[in-house]
DNA sequence: CGGCTTCTTGAGCCATGTCAATCCCGGTGG
DNA sequence: CCACCGGGATTGACATGGCTCAAGAAGCCG
C-alpha cells in the first residue's frame, strides 16, 4: 500500500524553483482559485489552508475530484487539456504561490531533467489514481471510508503532520462526493467506526485510534465484483 | 464527453518514431507481455489483437485495470514506478512492437518536444482517468455499462473502426471487474439493454443500436451520492 | 458426444440510497 | 447574555439495486 497518497500529493519538493516563487495569493473560504474551463495560466502550490477541486460533468452534479493540503501542487491536470478541468474552491483561508505558465516553460527549457521528473510524477499519478479508484469501485462504504482515512493519514505523515490526528476541512457531503457515497452513509459509517473504536470524529477533527484496523478494513475487499 | 477514450488510448500517433520500430513480438491468448512488479523495460504498441492489464492489490483479487486495442500504447504507467504496475495478458493472438527503455531515452534527448508531448498526454490521462472513475463511482450498474459502451464506441471510432459494431475480447467477468460489478449484474444489465433495443450482443460481438440512448443513460447520473 | 468454461436466469437478502425529522453548532441580532 | 436562525450532521423508516448462492443453458474444444 505504498501508493496511498491522494491525487495531487506529488513529491515535487525536490524541485527547488518551486519554492522560490514570490507571488503569493490569499483567498478566503469559498473563493475560487480558478474556474472549470478557464484557460490554463499556471500551477499553484498550497502554502496554508486547503482546497477542493470540483468538476461538473455534462449536466450532472459537481463531483469533488481532489483535496489539496499544504505542500500539494494544484493544476497539473490542466497541462494536457490546456484548461482547468475543475473549479478550485478554498475550504478555509488559503494561501498559495503561483507558478506561471511562462515560468514553467523557462524552467522546462533550462532543466530538461525537470520535465523528465514531471513525467515520472505524472506517470506515477496515472497509476495511483487508477489503483485507488478501481479499488474503490469494488468496495462497500466501509471499505471506501477506511481507505480514505488510511490514505489521508499517510498523506499527513508524508507532509510532516501527525498521521493520527488531523483536521479535514471537507464537509461530510464533500467526502461523500469524493467517495461516491451519500452524506447519510458517510455519517452512519463514521458512527460505526467510532463504536468500534477505530477513530474518533468531532466535527471535522479526526483522531485515528486503530490505524491497523482501518487498513485491514480497507484491504479486506468489500464485496462488489469477484473477478 | 470528449474524454471518453479509455486509459491507454493515448493519441501518440503523431510521434512518428513509434511506428518505425522493427521489433515485433507475437503472443498467443493468455500469454503475458510482462508481469506485475517486473522492472520497466519499455513501452509496447499494440499492432493487432488486444490485451488486458490486471493488477493484484495487497492480498486482494486481481482487478482489470485497462484494455488495450490496436494503436494503444501499453506501459506508460510503469515509467514513474519503474516497474510494471500490472500484468499484461493477451486476450487473443496479439502482436506488439517494442519501444525499449533505451530507445525512449534517445528519443527524449533528441527531441525535447517529444517529452513535452508525453507530459501533456500523461496530464490529460490523469484527468481522463479521474473523471471517468469518479463518475463511475456515482453510477448504478446501468450507468456504468452505458458509459463503458459509449467509451468503447468512441475509442473504436478514433481508431478508424466502426463505432457501432465491434468485438470486445473481454469476458463478461472482465467487464465486471473493470467496472466494479459482478458477472451476473453485467449479464442481466446487458439483457435489459437488449430488451430496450439499445444494443445487440452475441457473445463478444456487440452492435450499438441506439448510441444516443446509451449516452443519455450514461449521463443521467445514477443515484449514488447527490453532492 | 462428453467435459470444460462462460454466460444466463432465478430467488433471497443485505447494503445503501431515498425521504424526512431532528439535532447540533456557530453566528447574528436584540 | 440569550433567543433565534440556518447549514451541516445525525438518525430513523423504508424501498430497491445489486451481491450471493444455485441451477441451468450455451459455446468451445477434444
Amino acid at each position: 500500500m505504498s501508493c496511498l497518497h491522494l491525487p495531487l500529493g506529488l513529491p515535487l519538493d525536490d524541485i527547488p524553483e518551486l519554492h522560490d516563487t514570490e507571488t503569493f495569493t490569499l483567498l478566503r473560504k469559498d473563493e475560487t482559485l480558478f474556474e472549470q474551463c478557464a484557460p490554463f495560466t499556471g500551477l499553484f502550490l498550497v502554502r496554508s489552508g486547503s482546497l477542493k477541486q470540483v468538476s461538473t460533468m455534462n449536466g450532472g452534479d459537481p463531483l469533488v475530484m481532489a483535496y489539496a493540503m499544504p505542500g500539494d501542487l494544484v493544476g497539473l491536470d490542466a497541462i494536457g487539456p490546456d484548461v482547468y478541468p475543475g473549479t478550485a474552491v478554498a475550504l478555509e483561508t488559503l494561501t498559495v504561490s503561483v507558478l506561471s505558465r511562462e515560468r514553467i516553460g523557462e524552467l522546462g527549457a533550462q532543466a530538461p531533467e525537470l520535465r523528465q521528473q514531471l513525467c515520472r510524477n505524472l506517470s506515477q499519478e496515472v497509476h495511483n489514481e487508477r489503483l485507488m479508484l478501481r479499488s474503490l469501485l469494488h468496495r462497500t462504504a466501509v471499505g471506501r471510508l477506511a481507505y480514505f482515512f488510511v490514505a489521508m493519514s499517510a498523506r499527513f505523515r508524508r507532509r510532516g503532520y501527525s498521521p493520527i490526528q488531523f483536521r479535514l476541512a471537507l464537509s461530510r457531503s464533500d467526502i461523500g462526493s469524493y467517495l461516491g457515497l451519500t452524506v447519510e452513509t458517510v455519517s452512519r459509517t463514521l458512527a460505526r467506526f467510532q463504536q468500534q473504536e477505530l477513530l474518533k470524529a468531532s466535527g471535522r477533527d479526526f483522531h485515528i485510534l486503530d490505524l491497523d484496523g482501518l487498513i485491514r478494513l480497507a484491504e479486506s475487499s468489500g464485496r462488489r465484483g469477484r473477478g
